[in-house]
DNA sequence: TATGAATGAGCTTTCATTCAT
DNA sequence: CATGAATGAAAGCTCATTCAT
């Protein structure tokens, strides 16, 4: 990548941070692509000149966010641990993820609104992609006998939904900071899979 | 209530259930007064006549729901059951209630960027209320040692988060009607605070 | 005329009266029928009744309220004064009257957005009776050498000018009231006329 | 001043110019922003790009005329002149500046309505400064003895009347021009000032 | 690359007017 | 005669998008 591929790729990933903050905050129609420039000192323009109009920037924050997500499980399953700690690692980074960008579903909601059918095929695949992750530890286990027999998929749901409703009532004015929340979330959904407990 | 009175609040409700559906679909910013004037074969001047502004709309909209919520699960606590078949039942009747009416948190997100402060603390109150009548039952059941001991609030939160995303996943055209569902979404959660399970 | 009749006649002169201070309060554009209704505590659909339209009603106010200054200045015009008191008493009338109904003259600006043609004649029309009776008064005056030899309109227009625009100043808290204040405009405005002063 | 804002301060003059001439003609609820910028062969749009809602554009209309009318009498009030000369000098610049601007007092109706206490706070204001320039010329003119003793409020708030309402009956079409009515309605207005006439 | 003036479609809201009862 | 529910046209305003510079 040229030095300026480089600078235009930068700016284009300043421009996502920005716009999944604002959009996550006032949601797809309620933010202006004047919000999300001026955010970044910009002009509208500039941010035309980087993305083609306010839905391909949706779809790219979209993207990044999956990627990014897929990235930190993939890592955390690589590791040498415990099935169990697979998991409960995976979800203590999900719901930090989700804390940290005060998104993770409001972007979620309705897809086929926003997107064209190609590009709701590309975020169905990533999102496929991230859950077969989730579901892939849940299987294993399952067939370890550590978990519990449960329906993998709406196991996995019933841990999404959990974890990313912590937008709605986490503070950070409250008595427990953000890595504890996470902890905390992630150990009480284990009980619902861990046998023996 | 006369019969003028009888009507007139008949087709408030009309358009609040008509609203509440589209609203939950489109999220508040993206549907139109002519969106739902026009799911009920209305003009849009005529739910003018009902309702002050779409804001005024909305936050009826929301209120009726949370009303209806708290009837249902008031009706449910006061039967003579066990607390483990109160806390399912609950959940059962929340979860078909959201699949129902296709929303349950749709309207709940960011009710600041929406409602008037005094709006805002009426709803709080009744959200209050919902959550509280979860709270005693969880409450009840930790203190009868049939719960296991956790965070009353948190573990709330996680019941709600993951009951109201089911309307991200769940499709009629599944193998699961929508009571399977809802019974296997209260099993599974029931896992997490039942002790010696 | 039959009482019914009369009772209609007398209705619509209610509401007449009501439409003209209102309309002199808000402006044509500024109020609805609603306000002219709710005034009267009517419904808008009992106001149509007796109006074809809110243009008719508002023809029907001017109307009206130039006939009764017709009348206000025919009567004085025939009584046994000088024409020094004559103008001086029209004056003082007409002053009184604009403060009264509060209007005056809004209701006589750009009559050609509001009117039909054949309304506008009519109005015109009577307006050139009410001011020709000005007329008459100044040209007698000028005649009898009471008056200096201005010219006629120019100066009947700076009367009415003057006079009309008390309802942009005059307040009802002030030292004087609205007959002091009608004989001081009137007055000064014989100043104007009047020779060897 | 850079380049870029005379020419935004230039687009926004010719915005209020129209703006104060189509407001004079049909009044603040009667006219419409397509009106104004159709009138500039612009859109809707861009006048709102120069003003933040109508309101504000109807606000610097009226402060854009309050402040060139007290210019144009500040300036005479300044030269070395007779008071009587004075005095007739602004009545004519004024005639003549409501003749041309078909305004002068349209604008000042029923401000209450139209305006935020503050911004009616600031008219007043200007309105005040304006008057008072008239008040001083009066002031000097009775200690001087040349005009008669009248009630300064009174007689400016006469003068104001008379020479405002020309735009209720002056047609370019008619034997005078704009020059030969504004001098005659000064001369005239004289008349109830000027002592030994 | 970036700017900012301008466009135009679309949304919320108002209100004169109609009409069945 | 009167009501009030309903209509529909039009107004104010917003904002994604374009384009000359």
């Amino acid at each position: 990548m040229s030095l300026r591929e480089r600078k235009i790729a930068k700016k284009k990933e300043d421009i996502l941070r920005s716009a999944v903050r604002i959009l996550a905050e006032k949601g797809y129609q309620g933010t202006t692509m004047e919000d999300i420039a001026a955010n970044l000192l910009m002009t509208k323009g500039a941010v035309y000149y980087y993305f083609r109009d306010k839905q391909d920037l949706l779809y790219q924050s979209h993207q990044m966010l999956l990627e990014r997500s897929i990235e930190n499980v993939k890592y955390i399953q690589q590791q040498d641990i415990s099935i169990e700690e697979k998991l409960k690692h995976s979800m203590v980074v999900h719901v930090e993820h989700v804390v940290n960008e005060q998104s993770g579903f409001e972007l979620m909601l309705k897809p086929e609104q926003f997107f064209s059918e190609e590009q709701q095929e590309k975020l169905r695949e990533l999102q496929a992609k991230y859950s077969h992750c989730f579901d892939e530890i849940i299987q294993e286990g399952i067939q370890m006998q550590v978990f519990r027999n449960l329906d993998k998929k709406i196991a996995r749901n019933i841990l999404f939904g959990a974890m990313n409703w912590v937008t709605q009532w986490y503070t950070a004015d409250g008595k427990k900071d953000k890595k504890e929340i996470a902890a905390v979330i992630a150990d009480y959904l284990m009980l619902m899979l861990l046998k023996n407990k």
